[in-house]
DNA sequence: CCTACTACGCTTTTT
DNA sequence: GCGTAGTAGG
């Protein structure tokens, strides 16, 4: 049975308020996931709701775990049947049972970006555009905010008379509909537009959904955009419960369609609404709080509110001007260790930045220091092309309809099926109307192909035997027979360098997580790997127990808390960012990147430090910059800034960048750094030895300091803490985990 | 048909 | 500065 009095007043209301609509703007740190789970079970245990009529829709799998696992713990019984999910999973649940309605098959593929680019690249040949002046970037741009707003080609190709280039994109939008349609496949948007396309042509089917989703909460409501919005308006639109929660300080996804006007605008759209503000913040202390408010004033469009916390005041926020990026990750590096020496612990501290690309400088940092860090976002793992390829093999083996991966893996490794071949196969598929590989089945009756079959043949054979053992064999099993058979992973070692294995700790990674899904699931099966494994943006493995730093953006940050934050690179060009300021609606963009920043200082507890640096490589070349703008938006009083003075670069840092060692410091970057070992599973120090591949006195191999002798094995807090003797470098301490040190 | 070199692209990106 | 994709030449 739950409590409801540890709550708030307006925690309280926003729990007990169950039916209508109902818009709660819940503050950074307000509590709200916590409301969302109490008023889940206020709804079963005192409403007498089933759980089976309610649905809590989230934008990421990581937001939605969290909420199931919190659901679960506090509402015990039938907590199973609660339909807790993203959009883009509900959606294809939905039309995995009912795209038959809408001319679809159900077993229709989910294309992902890499896909996307694929076929507008056919597009773009058959109608002959240019795309040395049209990017195909450009196209897939224009169709992805056209679905964002539902606007199907007919309708863009409407909006588009008399004006050439847009009449240009719409014919090129219903063509790659049209590829995408005869490919039996989906992107990301359409699997919203078409459930939305759905819902509106078949009131059967919507009015089923309906009545199931009797009661409907929206987390990160101000992120949705207007096909969310209209897919969610669909489904409550016969009971009217619906409940959303969201922040518009938040909201930092307008570049990808989101419609701050959904939040902003709610009461007109459900003018019986009653709105809730959750302003008591539980997470910051004061001094935070104040910048945060102070900064996020300077915005026009948006609700008013200003976040309190009983808390004290607490630290000032640091702020610290370097000469370069160089002197700033140096900074931020000593400084967490100072922080840990002084009893924390690693995983207090995060590392925020705009881009991606500046978190290099902070790895090779922290590297050398023997900080162990966790980067979050880069490139997307089930993007990398060895898992593309992998996943290509899985899809051909699984049902072979998704022809752009059979011809992703049809010449890999060589089989001597070149371009020609490949062209003469499609053009034969195309005029039989079959599908890619069923055309290659019967290679030998193409006209034209001649000694190309001979090559298709044993590829087309190769298949059908996976197939065949893809009956009784585990997926794991599957990929293991499937880089046996086609030597793929011995190509890479053949290679032997740095990237080669980082892609094959890569595929060893792939493989592990089909061993968990295996495990985890009641019936596994090929299809459901690859279902799961394609709504799914990257593996996430946060070892409970864990201790690191973690790095990331401020996009990526969103919804996590920390005791210690960083935001690094404050600077004006690039953050806000140079597209930003010289952009033609300059105010609007700068709002967005104000709320970015509000949510990056809004993700501090105790301390937060900003840092800047005067010059920086930006893409090849030297940047000068002034501090942002937003650090002059938060008032000096509540600052304890100095500017460094100019300190030069250690001579010894220097020559380390240049140093041979470089080659192997990329490697490291390259492959996901180590899951550190969690330590729950370690109890003495026997077991803590045994559980390393070397013991005191071995010989081993670090991947930057070369050979060396253990000289002690400490079970340390959290880690098992290594000194080694380095024949090249001398002694260092190093935790195990991280030093991924390797017996030889 | 395969390889080696050049050229281009590049803010953020929950799916 | 880096990684991928496209193409020229073997």
């Amino acid at each position: 049975m739950a409590t409801y009095d540890t709550l708030n007043a307006e925690q309280y209301e926003a729990v007990t308020t169950t039916e209508g609509a109902l818009l709660i703007i819940a503050g950074a740190g307000s509590g709200k996931t916590r409301v969302l789970t109490h008023r889940t079970a206020y709804l079963i245990e005192e409403m007498g709701i089933n759980p089976y009529n309610i649905m809590a829709i989230t934008f990421t799998n990581k937001a939605a775990a969290e909420m199931r696992e919190r659901i679960d713990q506090m509402v015990g019984f039938g907590s199973e049947s609660i339909w807790v999910t993203t959009f883009h999973s509900t959606c294809v649940r939905i039309l995995r049972r009912f795209a038959d309605r809408i001319g679809f098959d159900t077993s229709f593929t989910i294309y992902d970006a890499d896909d996307q680019k694929q076929v507008m690249k056919e597009v773009c040949k058959s109608l002959e555009i240019d795309t040395k002046i049209y990017k195909e970037k450009m196209f897939l741009n224009v169709i992805s905010s056209a679905k964002d707003t539902l606007t199907d080609p007919t309708e863009f190709a409407l909006s588009a008379t008399g004006d050439y280039a847009r009449q240009r994109q719409a014919q090129v939008y219903r063509e790659y509909q049209a590829v995408l349609k005869k490919n039996n496949a989906m992107d990301f948007d359409d699997l919203i537009m078409k459930t939305v396309e759905l819902f509106k042509a078949d009131l059967e089917v919507l009015d089923y959904y309906q009545e199931r989703f009797k009661y409907i909460m929206v987390d990160e409501y101000q992120d949705t955009n207007t096909a969310q919005f209209e897919l969610i308006r669909l489904l409550a639109g016969k009971y009217g419960n619906l409940c959303v929660v969201g922040d518009d300080d938040q909201s930092i996804y307008k570049f990808r369609g989101a419609n701050i006007k959904n939040i902003l605008n709610f009461e007109q759209y459900f003018p019986q609404a009653k709105v809730i503000k959750l302003e008591q913040n539980y997470r910051s202390t004061q001094n935070i709080l104040d910048a945060a408010n102070h900064v996020i004033a300077h915005n026009i469009g948006r609700k008013q509110k200003a976040l309190w916390t009983e808390q004290d005041a607490g630290e000032k926020i640091h702020f610290k001007q370097f000469d370069t990026a160089y002197e700033e990750a140096d900074y931020v590096a000593v400084d967490i260790e100072k922080q840990v020496r002084a009893g924390g612990s690693y995983s207090d501290s995060a590392v925020l930045y705009r881009t991606n690309a500046q978190s290099r400088m902070f790895e090779e940092r922290f590297i050398q220091e023997n900080i162990p860090y966790k980067l979050v976002g880069g490139v997307n793992f089930y993007a990398r092309k060895e898992i593309k390829d992998i996943l290509a093999y899985l899809k051909t083996i699984d049902n072979a309809k998704d022809d752009l991966a059979v011809k992703r893996i049809i010449n890999l490794p060589k089989r001597g099926i070149g371009a020609a071949s490949i062209n003469k196969v499609q053009t034969f598929a195309n005029e039989q109307e079959m599908s890619f590989y069923d055309a290659a089945r019967i290679a030998e009756e193409i006209p034209g192909l001649g000694r190309g079959a001979a090559k298709i043949t044993p590829f087309v054979t190769f298949i059908q035997t996976m197939r065949s053992k893809a009956k009784f064999l585990g997926v794991a099993e599957l990929i293991r027979n499937i880089i046996a058979d086609t030597g793929y992973v011995r190509e890479l070692e053949a290679e032997n360098t740095p990237e080669a294995d980082a892609r094959i700790e890569n595929i060893d990674e792939l493989i592990s997580k089909a061993v968990s899904y295996e495990e985890s699931t009641e019936a596994p099966t090929l299809s459901g790997f690859l279902e799961e494994v394609a709504l799914v943006a990257d593996i996430d493995d946060v070892v409970e127990g864990s201790d690191y730093v973690v790095l990331m953006t401020l996009h990526s940050a969103k919804g996590l808390e920390f005791p210690n934050v960083y935001l690094a690179g404050m600077e004006d060009g690039l953050f806000p960012s140079y597209m930003t300021i010289i952009s033609d609606n300059s105010e609007e963009e700068m709002e967005e990147e104000r709320r970015l920043c509000y949510v990056g200082i809004t993700r501090a507890m105790k301390r937060l430090t900003i840092t800047s640096a005067k010059m920086r490589m930006v893409r090849g070349e030297t940047r000068f910059s002034k501090v942002s703008r937003f650090v002059s938006e938060i008032p000096m009083h509540l600052m304890n800034g100095t500017v460094a003075t100019g300190k030069s670069i250690p001579k010894q840092v220097q020559e380390q960048k240049t140093s041979p060692y470089a080659n192997t410091a990329k490697q490291i970057l390259r492959s996901k750094p180590a899951a550190p070992v969690p330590i729950k599973v370690f109890s003495t120090e026997a077991t803590n030895q045994m559980s390393l591949s070397y013991h005191e006195g071995d010989r081993v191999q670090h991947i930057k300091f070369g050979e060396g002798t253990v000289l002690s094995i400490v079970a340390g807090g959290r880690d098992f803490e290594v000194t080694v003797d380095f024949d090249r470098f001398g002694t260092k301490k190093m935790f195990a985990s991280f030093a991924k040190l390797k017996k030889v």
